[in-house]
DNA sequence: ACCTGAACACCGTTCAAGT
DNA sequence: ACCTGAACACCGTTCAAGT
């Protein structure tokens, strides 16, 4: 269903190796966090949420269950890990002008946002993990920024979490109502089964035409408006 | 730890009843969807999302599992069926004048993050789960209010889901911050640890000191200024 | 230092059956 | 119409042990 990332792409066997039979090509590599942490994530994005178990992620890995263990405390962790290796920032576009604080701020959380999308479990979850490094990244560089443009100390924490709050709820929402279409079938049937109830965003078809990249847009302009200093 | 609430008041046996043993009181009445819906609220709350299970719940009800099934599809259903019911919408402060939409539904969005906020679980659980008659009722006095305050029928979706969107990540970032003490802990320890690699997040304790509150409202004003009807 | 299997205490749910 | 227990196919993790 979902796309899956390449992870650890398969190394041919290198020449002058014992040659394993043809049918048997699993010439693991040991086991180690980084291939952990991969393999779970391409787990998470093919069978979703509940599709990481740890017996599961040992069979993909070529392990015993157990041997995760001696890598990760436990199955938190994995998450913890997963989500935040998710959560890489492949880099701004260099050195902008000063002025452009407000497209730098856009291409931050623009970025932000398409990394959780390309990973729907990644939204729903993180609100409920630990914050790793990559994402403490991604928070200090768009604190720095805000900073740089001018935003006062006192009103840099408002400015952030509202930010934060806006990528996360947009993308959550999103993130959802791209997943379950079996919800949103229902949800359009309960709809019209009762639009006399509901007659106001039935008929706007709030919950079938929306424009999920232009409301995030919209409302990060909005705010973006209202935070941008005095000057 | 966190406050229950208080469910089903234990009747006491009618007169004329056979008076049963003091020490068993279990007066159970029977099974109803009421019942374990209620009985899954309290169990939520004191335990968490996690602490949900239906043996527990059956536990609890007096009841044996399997019992549960003849009421509800699965364990999926009880989850839809907990949040919709902490979703109840208990009025408005009766008809306000149509100059004042603003208030009114700056009090529409805070009573539902209220009430979200008094069970923790339910701001993580929204993203995941179907939109239950409750939730939708709540969308649909939204629409309202904002269609008759002369938000365009063309700016309506976006209007909405701006503000969906400013509810949940403000509901959803607060709940977590305020369930994981340990996680806030090890941020900070991290943070301090690391404040050579975060230097301006740690400067402004972003991870400590956090006007949630003052945020949410923040964030509302800056979203309903953009989204104000011109006139 | 790294990996393992057996075992434990749980899960959600199917099924066939009881009243 | 409503409830039940036994059974199945899973979980995450402890433990004691292997190399």
């Amino acid at each position: 269903m979902v796309a899956k990332r390449s992870g650890a792409q398969s190394k041919r066997a290198r020449p002058g190796e014992l040659p394993r039979p043809v049918q048997e090509p699993r010439n693991e590599p040991p086991l180690s966090l980084e291939r952990i942490v991969v393999t779970a994530v391409e787990l998470l994005d093919a069978q979703g949420i509940d599709g990481l178990t740890m017996r599961r992620l040992a069979e993909r890995l070529g392990s015993g269950v157990m041997s995760l263990y001696w890598h990760v405390d436990n199955k938190e962790d994995v998450f913890d890990l997963a989500l935040d290796k998710v959560l890489e920032y492949r880099g701004a576009p260099e050195a902008t002008e000063p002025q452009e604080w407000r497209a730098e701020v856009i291409h931050v959380l623009e970025d932000w946002r398409t990394s959780m999308l390309r990973h729907p479990w990644s939204a729903s979850l993180l609100p409920r993990r630990a914050l790793g490094p990559n994402i403490l990244g991604r928070l200090e560089l768009l604190s720095r920024t805000l900073s740089e443009a001018g935003v006062a100390d006192a009103d840099l924490n408002v400015a952030i979490w509202s930010l934060w709050n806006h990528v996360m709820g947009s993308t959550i929402t999103r993130a959802s109502f791209e997943l379950s279409d079996d919800d949103k079938a229902a949800a359009q049937q309960r709809l019209t089964g009762l639009s006399e109830r509901y007659p106001t965003i039935e008929r706007s078809r709030l919950l079938l035409d929306s424009d999920w990249d232009g409301t995030f847009r919209q409302g990060l302009d909005f705010l973006l408006d209202g935070l941008a200093p005095r000057q």
